[in-house]
RNA sequence: GGAGAGAUGCCUGAGUGGCCGAAAGGACCAGUUUGCUAAACUGGCGUACGGGAAACUGUACCGCGGGUUCGAAUCCCGCUCUCUCCGCCA
């Protein structure tokens, strides 16, 4: 959520970078800051009516006190009316905050300056490509195919106790699964975030602030009776540890991490894309977040790239990095780099993570902030990352790794795995 | 699921109708003093939205939402959460 005050200071030039990801905010934008004047107003309307009947009532004490009922009565005789317009006013103010909060919930995050303008994916930014994809002979398998030849995810099977979208992983494909989580839990630690495990079923006021609410209500399963929705992505939960709270100075940055299962209804997604392990409805992820200074939060996004192809290197992956146009970013994000990792067998580039600074967009709706140098509150900037989503990796390791003898591991993985060929 | 207790500032904890944005202690910050460490003393120390150049000042907030009252942290109602006991159970 954009700050009333952005919006006031800097209204053009918001209008111009939302303009970046097709969004024509002008006329929202407008209307806050007019609904903001009229808050303004009215609070103070209703600040002044309050002040007299709290000096009346002191008053009305004394007299009281005094033995001067006489007057003590001439006084409350006053009261009703200024309870009326105070009823009124009080009335008036929570409609106009209540209009300005859900237009505010409709604007997104207003883009960083080195976003290209675009409308599609196809209009990314390529900013690094890293490895050479492997030269499979003809007969290469795509990932679904060498599943089951190897009998190591069964997606039907997973179908007869949930539905489609949910594999279940057996033998070495589960023990696979396994160390690569494991890889990233420890590689995460080691390069210094802090592990949490955190619930995977998230509340109403965590879903609103990091923004799965209401921008994206449907693309998460909800346990109507509780009211409570399976967590999408860790990013909820964990970003949430921090909602309402000032952090001091000193316990910045934050960098934690955690292992989670996501869950995503995917609704209309279909083709290829939801083939074998490309999209699925519920799938396993290590994720990083951090919590930054406004002042070193893009050096921070920065170095999460960098942490992140770290890891598909150790993977042996060929993979790039692209950064989302102004079309292909999310609600919530200012700027966001994917990292895609080629999978040799489909033939195509899966996203695998993805990177992205907040700014204060998540902070504002989290009222998440930190006492900076003047001993001022000033909401902080959040950050999160895939590192990283387990399906797709496994699909690109699985494809671009079979050989006659079966299943190259990659050497960082065997000391997780106990296998280097998976056979 | 049943019964009971509770929710106050960074923490502990007082406050049962006006003098309470809230005692006291701790923590923290600044200063004074003692040769250092420690201690002692003095002052400061919540958030949000307004007004004001500033000093300062208005309003709201004692889990959340309503109500009673001239006046609510304090009384009433609803909700949420926490704790204890019983039941069930990984």
């Amino acid at each position: 959520m954009l700050e009333v005050s952005q919006l006031k200071s800097s209204k053009e030039e918001i209008i111009a970078r939302l303009k970046v990801r097709n969004f024509d905010g002008e006329k929202l934008i407008d209307k806050v800051l007019e609904l903001d004047g009229r808050r303004k107003s009215t609070q103070g309307e209703l600040d002044e009516i309050l002040y007299q009947i709290n000096t009346s009532s002191k008053e009305i004490g004394e007299f009281f006190k005094a033995g001067k009922t006489e007057e003590a009565n001439k006084l409350k005789g006053n009261i009703p009316t200024l309870k009326d317009n105070s009823k009124e006013l009080g009335d008036k103010l929570n409609i106009l905050e209540g209009e300005i909060r859900s237009i505010l919930l409709e604007i997104p995050n207003c883009p960083h300056e080195l976003v290209p303008a675009g409308e599609t994916s196809k209009d990314n930014d390529i900013i690094d490509e890293h490895g050479s994809v492997p030269g499979l002979g003809k007969d290469a398998k795509p990932h679904w195919d060498l599943a089951a030849q190897y009998d190591i995810i069964d997606f039907e099977l997973g179908s007869k106790i949930t539905g489609s979208g949910f594999p279940v992983y057996k033998g070495k494909g589960a023990r696979y699964q396994r160390a690569l989580i494991n890889f990233f839990l420890d590689k995460a630690t080691e390069s210094g975030y802090q592990e949490i495990q955190p619930p995977v079923l998230i509340n109403e006021d965590s879903g609103y602030g990091t923004g799965q609410l209401p921008d994206k209500e449907g693309q998460m399963y909800h346990v109507g009776i509780d009211n409570l929705y399976l967590s999408p992505t860790a990013e909820v939960p964990l970003t949430n540890l921090y909602r309402d709270t000032i952090l001091n100075p000193e316990e910045l940055p934050v960098k934690i991490t955690a292992y989670t299962p996501c869950f995503r209804r995917e609704a209309g997604s279909y083709g290829k894309d939801v083939k074998g392990l490309n999209r699925l409805h519920q799938f396993d992820k290590v994720e990083i977040v951090e919590i930054r200074d406004p002042g070193q939060s893009y050096q921070a996004l920065e170095e999460m790239v960098e942490y992140v192809a770290g890891l598909l290197k150790e993977l042996e992956l060929p993979f790039r990095i692209a950064r989302l146009c102004g079309g292909d970013i999310g609600f919530t994000s200012a700027m966001t780099y994917d990292m895609e990792v080629y999978s040799a067998a489909q033939q195509r580039w899966l996203e695998v993570s993805s990177i992205s600074n907040f700014e204060t967009f998540q902070a504002n709706r989290l009222k998440l902030r930190f006492k900076n140098k003047e001993g001022k509150n000033q909401l902080v900037h959040t950050l999160n990352g895939s590192a990283l989503a387990l399906p797709r990796i496994l699909a690109a390791l699985l494809e671009n790794n079979q050989c006659p003898e079966g299943i190259k591991i990659p050497k960082a993985l065997v000391p997780y795995t106990g296998f280097d060929v998976l056979n």
